[in-house]
DNA sequence: ACGTAGTATTCGTTATTCCGGATATCGCGA
DNA sequence: TCGCGATATCCGGAATAACGAATACTACGT
C-alpha cells in the first residue's frame, strides 16, 4: 500500500454506528427539495410560508424537510410569536455544497446517465 | 442578512435540471455500503472481489455499488485482464467527505435523534 | 475448445422515503 | 374567550432504492 503517506487514516469515524451517521448526512442533502431550501435558506433567514411558496410543496411536508434540515444541524431556528424563521446555521454547509457542485459538474454527463444505483 | 458578502449568488445551478443532478450526487454518499468502499478506495486500488470481502455484500450488489460511485466520478476503473480495479478518482472526494463528517460531528446527538425525513 | 474465475446484469421481493391531505398544537388579536 | 393564521405531526398510498440469487458475459489457463 501507499506507504509513509498515511493518508486519511480515519476518513470515516470507525466508532460503531459512525459510517450510518455520515451517511445519513449526506441523504438529507440527496434530496431535490431539501436541496434548494437549503440555497434559498443561505443569504437570509424565512418563514415556513415563505418556503412553502416558494418551492411549491405542501406545508406539512415543507416543515418536515425543514425539521430534518434543523437536525442534521444544517439550519438553525428562530422562534418569534407563531412564526418559525430559518436560515443556514453553518458556513460549511455552503462548501459543502459548492464543493459537490464543482466535483458533479465534472461528470454531468455520467452523472445523468446514472440511472440510479439500481435502475430497472 | 450578512450585506456585503455576496455569498454563493448561484449556490445552485440554476439549470434545468442542475438541482436534481447535484442531489442525485448526494445520494449516492448517502449510502453506507458505498460510503465504506469509498474510504477502503481512497487509499490503495482494489478490486470487486476484495471489495466484497471487505464490506460482505453479495457480488453483484457490490459490482453495482461501484458502477455507481463511477458513474458519480468518486471512483475509477482500471481493467487489466478479467480484474477491474477500483480507485478513487478525484482528491476533492476526500475534502467532501472530511467536510460532512467535521459537521455531521458537531451534531452527533440531533442526527442520531432524526428518525429520518419522513419516520411514521 | 473447454472449464473456470472475475465481473456485470437481470429479476422479484422487501425496506425506505416522499407525498398530499387531515388533524393537532400554539400564539395572537378582536 | 373565540377564532384564525402559522407550524407541526399523523396518516395511508405511491414511488424509489437496496438486497440476494440466478444468470450472462469475458478473459485466461489448459
Amino acid at each position: 500500500m501507499a506507504q509513509g503517506v498515511k493518508p486519511a487514516a480515519a476518513l470515516l469515524p470507525s466508532e460503531a454506528g459512525g459510517v450510518e451517521m455520515v451517511a445519513k448526512f449526506f441523504r438529507a442533502l440527496g434530496d431535490p427539495a431539501r436541496l434548494r431550501l437549503l440555497q434559498f435558506l443561505l443569504t437570509e433567514e424565512h418563514t415556513v410560508t415563505e418556503c412553502v411558496e416558494h418551492i411549491g410543496l405542501s406545508q406539512g411536508r415543507v416543515s418536515t424537510h425543514l425539521a430534518c434540515l434543523a437536525d442534521c444541524g444544517y439550519v438553525q431556528t428562530r422562534r418569534q410569536g407563531r412564526f418559525a424563521y430559518y436560515t443556514v446555521a453553518d458556513p460549511r454547509v455552503a462548501e459543502l455544497v459548492t464543493l459537490a457542485r464543482s466535483v458533479a459538474a465534472d461528470n454531468t454527463d455520467a452523472l445523468a446517465a446514472c440511472l440510479r444505483i439500481d435502475n430497472t
